[in-house]
DNA sequence: TACATATTATATGGATACATATGGAAACTA
DNA sequence: TAGTTTCCATATGTATCCATATAATATGTA
């Protein structure tokens, strides 16, 4: 039988994730071992886990609590995932199997389908197969690691910055530059060109961060 | 006061950096609760966060072990790392502050030293002081943090590529061309050389991986 | 009425007790 | 003697219990 804190990790992830917790919200121990019917160990448990991979925050004797990123941490996450993105679509130019340009290749026609029926949640997922895709095709399974994790802190915020008119299809044909580039295996410029398709999304941050308030 | 789990961590760090503990080392909770004089459960917490930080891994119901890379693995990390070392290179040469530029300084008055006095341990802690000095320079808190725990997974297998004959003076050669670089604010050239300077020590990677069989 | 202090309630941090699955040893059989 | 099966020891996973620090509230005084 697997762990019970696995999947109290999974649960408090997706609480996270789907917005019923939100950053700053606090969590006890004694309420969250009530609902799921379990001892607080295991809640204890998976709450040190999710503060190790940053969900979480506590201080000493006061418990823990979603963790709030500021405007310049948030900043700073995303430039270190522009550079990352930038270096899978690098080591995936270079690497290039067709089992990974065909994963390449569907994440971008769930991107073209989302776009053209204008379906703004659709897109959002379909953008992250299309990444999920190039990351997994760069055959570094660190750097895979780190950008699920780093994917994981950046959607808490639930930024859809693809609600601003024409934004979907520009991202949409900034997708097809760097697939292209990729598949001609340029790795420089793809590389380029995906840090650039990751800072226009940075560039947002602040107006999207006053939205939130 | 603070959690005793903390210290714990700091410990099981520590002995897992010196030595004491080597990959493949099964690690038993009774008896860190005896040896430590604490009850299993700060040990089972410290334990849960060496495992979220990569430095052991656990199989359900047969505790923890010191993690194990295979070749691949340390290779990938290896090129992570060179990227994000390249990428604080860069950072810190737009950013550039007058407090920045000393802490390097600094380190690599270090690096001289120990150089010079042919010192391999020492030249191995003052080449860390140097890196961590761009790290900070970059201004970057999560680049930072990411850095900090490769070099924690790096530092497990006690790599000291250093004992080539010659190497410590071509290492201390190449930390200056990159200060310099950074100096000159430079950042496409800085990040080019650390690059470079990370993937020499990435590329003996696999001779040292046999020595340690 | 406002502020300070003391008391109490409560939630976290740690210890201990209990359940159960896994691995190893021993015994029995082919 | 080798292999298989069963039993037991032990270590992990979970639950509960205890200690203590923190915070909130209430009371008393200025």
């Amino acid at each position: 039988m697997a762990r019970a804190s696995d999947t109290l990790i999974e649960q408090l992830k997706h609480d996270i994730f789907s917005g019923l917790l939100k950053p700053g919200d606090q969590l006890e121990e004694a309420d969250l071992a009530a609902r799921f019917g379990v001892s607080r160990t295991p809640i204890r448990e998976a709450i040190r886990s999710l503060v190790d991979c940053g969900l979480l925050e506590t201080r000493p004797r006061k418990g823990a609590m979603v963790r709030v990123l500021t405007a310049k941490e948030l900043n700073d996450l995303f430039e270190v995932a522009a550079e990352l993105e930038g270096m899978a679509c690098r080591l995936a130019s270079d690497l290039l199997t067709l089992s990974g340009k065909k994963d390449i290749e569907t994440g971008l026609e769930m991107c073209r389908v989302a776009a053209e029926a204008e379906d703004i949640p659709a897109y959002a997922q379909a953008n992250l197969a299309f990444h999920a895709a190039i990351h997994k095709a760069s055959g570094n399974a660190w750097l895979v690691d780190q950008l699920d994790q780093i994917q994981a802190r950046i959607n808490v915020y639930r930024l859809m910055p693809y609600e601003v008119v024409g934004r979907l299809e520009k991202s949409l044909a900034e997708h097809r530059e760097i697939s292209d580039a990729i598949f001609a295996k340029n790795g420089a410029l793809a590389n380029t060109l995906m840090r650039d398709h990751m800072m226009l999304q940075g560039a947002r941050l602040p107006s999207l961060l006053k939205a939130l308030e």
